[in-house]
DNA sequence: AATAATTTTTAGACTAATCTAAAACTTATT
DNA sequence: AATAAGTTTTAGATTAGTCTAAAAATTATT
């Protein structure tokens, strides 16, 4: 006689978890690089030690392959969960400006809480409640329900050419200071900008807006993605 | 020389202890009542010493009083604390069924959550998108951002007279078999209810629908609230 | 190739929230 | 008033996630 056992076992994944394989997922180039551990670590605002305790867990647990002192790759599965989080980040963030009168510099932060509600029948409903959007706030390209979406390709200021005619299409940093600063300069997503000059010395860029011009830092010419029109 | 040190201590509060917060207070008759640490430990489902311990804590952070063997009570500041929480649960439940397509037997394991998601613009603007609801989809009360609200009066089918014309205007339990239960027999919220009889070997009753008759068990009979019309 | 600098891991400790089992206290029953 | 029953608290562990400090491994520099 023979007694068959099934057995589910419901892994449940924690909020940190998901913070943990998000940020990997970021900082691997959506999951295709390795990620050392000072990395991650200093994204998340921890201590090396503790990553290395979390990776091992996650290793464990298959979202990512993990080999002492070489680094994290995320597995597909690790992969699909990251995918689905930033999925839910970015439509919230559309939902609190469409919806609720955020502005863009406001929405990151709460994002960061909403991104771990967990059902599915929630997300896709507020996916068709918001028709759908294919970019969220910073120009970020919002996955589908099975995980697909657009890798838009864009360059950052810093790299462009002078003379050539692009439009901002996105940003890096989604920080209050970042995205308050470029209001204050009226820089936003469909802003058209025209590279006059490029400092050496410092990196700085200088640009020319739809009708002023304007010198920019570094710093905000990395944080800035545009496209050529 | 004087030198003055002013020093904020920002006391997070967790999502833990905001559940603890809760139970206790819609065990405690709105925060009025001393609560007894079993009661606690049931609805949260732990053990009594779990209760016992956060009980402490939430006594030091003066959410509660709380005196060995004697049951703990809100203070004012506990008191609206679980009025914020509850005001948040009922809005997310609005917004599930109103713009997401919920049902009223989906909405309140997702408001469990959502509930905890700590932004005063968001949910102050969610109430204004949602137009400023008086009644979740249950038919309890949604206080409002001064945590003010009418505690409707209404009485358990199980207390009704026979005779006297109701109309359905609550639920207590708001499980999903419960209403599901009602789902299926055409009950909700403003349904016109008659006691026809009582039988008092096991307080089934006998009710009248629009159309229909029927006999409803008295833990049903304990979870719907009437109020005579 | 040896040494220095950097990165990563381990070891051991801490906090929040939980548990079991036993002790202490309160309330109900005889 | 004594005993029994029920409730609550304590004591001691456990798990998740974190930390510091020291050890080990890797990478860069001489
Ligand atoms: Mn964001
Ligand atoms: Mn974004
Ligand atoms: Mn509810
Ligand atoms: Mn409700």
């Amino acid at each position: 006689m023979y007694i068959c056992y099934l057995v589910y076992i419901i892994v449940m994944i924690t909020l940190t978890e998901e913070n943990y394989i998000k940020a990997i997922y970021h900082l691997g180039n959506y999951g295709k690089d390795m990620v050392n551990t000072n990395a991650i670590a200093e994204v998340l605002n921890t201590k090396a030690s503790s990553v290395t305790d979390m990776v091992k867990k996650l290793a464990d647990k298959e979202y990512l392959n993990y080999k002492k002192y070489q680094g994290v790759k995320l597995t597909k599965n690790g992969i699909n969960i990251a995918v689905n989080i930033v999925r839910k980040h970015r439509l919230w963030e559309v939902f609190l400006v469409e919806k609720l009168n955020f502005t863009w510099d406001e929405v990151h932060e709460v994002a960061e809480h909403l991104e771990h509600i967990k059902s599915d029948k929630l997300i896709d409903e507020l996916d068709a409640f918001l028709e759908f959007p294919m970019y969220d706030p910073h120009g970020d390209p919002i996955p589908d329900k099975n995980g697909k979406f657009n890798k838009i390709d864009k360059i950052a200021l810093l790299q462009a050419e002078i003379g050539t005619q692009y439009k901002c299409i996105g940003v890096e940093d989604t920080s209050t200071n970042f995205l308050q600063y470029l209001d204050s300069n009226s820089i936003g997503l469909g802003t058209t900008i025209e590279v006059l000059h490029k400092e050496p010395f410092d990196n700085s860029v200088k640009i020319k807006l739809n009708t002023t011009e304007m010198v920019v830092s570094q710093n905000v010419a990395k944080n800035l993605y545009l496209k050529a029109l």
